[in-house]
RNA sequence: GGCGCAGUAGCCAAGUGGUAAGGCGUGGGUCUGCAACACCCUGAUUCACCGGUUCAAAUCCGGUCUGCGCCU
């Protein structure tokens, strides 16, 4: 029997966290947080983080449990939600996944085989040097040689990528192509729901606006100047997190306070974009457009309550 | 009213006789260990309008309109 498991994404601002408790609190559930900024400590108003007050005692994990020193990435999340789940199944109640990183939810739902063991930080500055020294184009004609089908996927202009693919093959010897195909045929192992919630996009994009304003008001260059003081630097995975990078610029005057603001909305935007496109691809999802309910929460709360019920995930309540 | 300068995509903008650079925004997309990352694709049958010169005009000439500046 496939145990439940409830998925809450959308893009960046369109009202996730505040759906989330309703929902939550409906179903008996727990919340684990799908965001690759939130669970970093001291990283609160730039990554919109739920306040405890909000949380309403609904339990949360993955939520501020990390330094921003500390390397997140889809192998750690993966480890980190499923344990997580564990706990809430254990408690007899139902974990939902809240976030907007597509990816990271991927990792979980389909309990995606990263294959290998840790990066090979050597090997990788070896190829980037490599990059640097003799051009993308080079990199790319490396991977043609032992991935064809890969290179042929991926842009050599996305040296990131073409060097993770040589470093699986490094590290495997095994071709990264292949790997992806396997995983992604993949079945998922739990009787779940993925809603994905939008908004029309300039109404999205209205609300991004304001709150990245709204983020000023409470205070997110106080928050940054502090993270900066406590030795934080922006090679570190946590400080390019959007809001961080843009205002580390700013406080080190690069660019102006006016200059960072505009920025951070811009690519706020871009990400959402990015969000949306890579929901619209990903199966088996239940879109609920926000706009087409009048934005009513309880609307929203009781379209994902029927499809629960309807796939069995929360019993309907014996009236 | 006179003189001068300007008018090129949603915005900024190059081009001064040979068949419309580029940037930004927008839209679409890729992604399987950095994913709030990285990367790719995406507009002008036409240059304010009308007419003329020329094999050829966004580019030259005349007129009209609009904006800006100066003068009266």
């Amino acid at each position: 029997m496939k145990k439940p498991l409830v998925i809450l994404a959308g893009p960046t601002a369109v009202g996730k966290t505040k759906a989330s408790i309703g929902l939550a609190k409906a179903i008996g559930g727990e919340i684990i947080s799908a965001d690759s900024m939130q669970v970093y400590r001291y990283m609160d108003i730039g990554s919109a983080k739920i306040s405890p007050q909000e949380m309403q005692g609904v339990p949360h994990y993955l939520v501020d449990v990390l330094d921003p020193r500390d390397e997140f990435h889809v192998v750690r999340f993966q480890q980190m939600a499923k344990q997580a789940m564990e706990e809430i199944y254990s408690h007899g109640n139902i974990p939902i996944l809240v976030g907007g990183t597509g990816f990271y939810i991927q990792s979980v739902l389909y309990d995606i085989d990263f294959a290998a063991d840790g990066e090979d930080s050597a090997y990788r500055k070896e190829l980037e040097q490599l990059a640097q020294a003799n051009g993308a184009e080079y990199l790319h004609q490396k991977l043609k040689e032992v991935d064809f089908e890969y290179a042929a996927q991926v842009h050599a202009n996305n040296v990131k990528k073409v060097i993770r693919a040589l470093e699986f093959y490094h590290q495997t010897g095994k071709k990264l192509s292949a790997h992806n195909i396997e995983q992604r045929s993949k079945e998922s192992g739990y009787n779940f729901a993925y809603f994905v919630l939008n908004d029309r996009r300039a109404h999205l994009y209205q609300r991004i606006d304001l709150r990245v304003e709204q983020m000023l008001k409470d205070g997110l260059v106080e928050e940054v100047t502090r993270l900066k003081g406590m030795g934080y630097t922006r090679d570190m995975v946590s400080m390019q997190g959007l809001g961080y990078k843009e205002m580390l610029d700013y406080l080190d005057g690069r660019i102006s306070l006016e200059e960072a603001v505009e920025i951070i909305k811009r690519d706020t935007r871009h990400f959402a974009k990015r969000q949306i496109t890579w929901f619209k691809r990903e199966k088996d999802v239940c879109w609920i457009d926000k706009s087409q309910l009048d934005n009513r929460e309880d609307l929203v709360l009781e379209t994902m309550l029927s499809v629960l019920r309807e796939r069995r995930i929360f019993p309907c309540t014996p009236q």
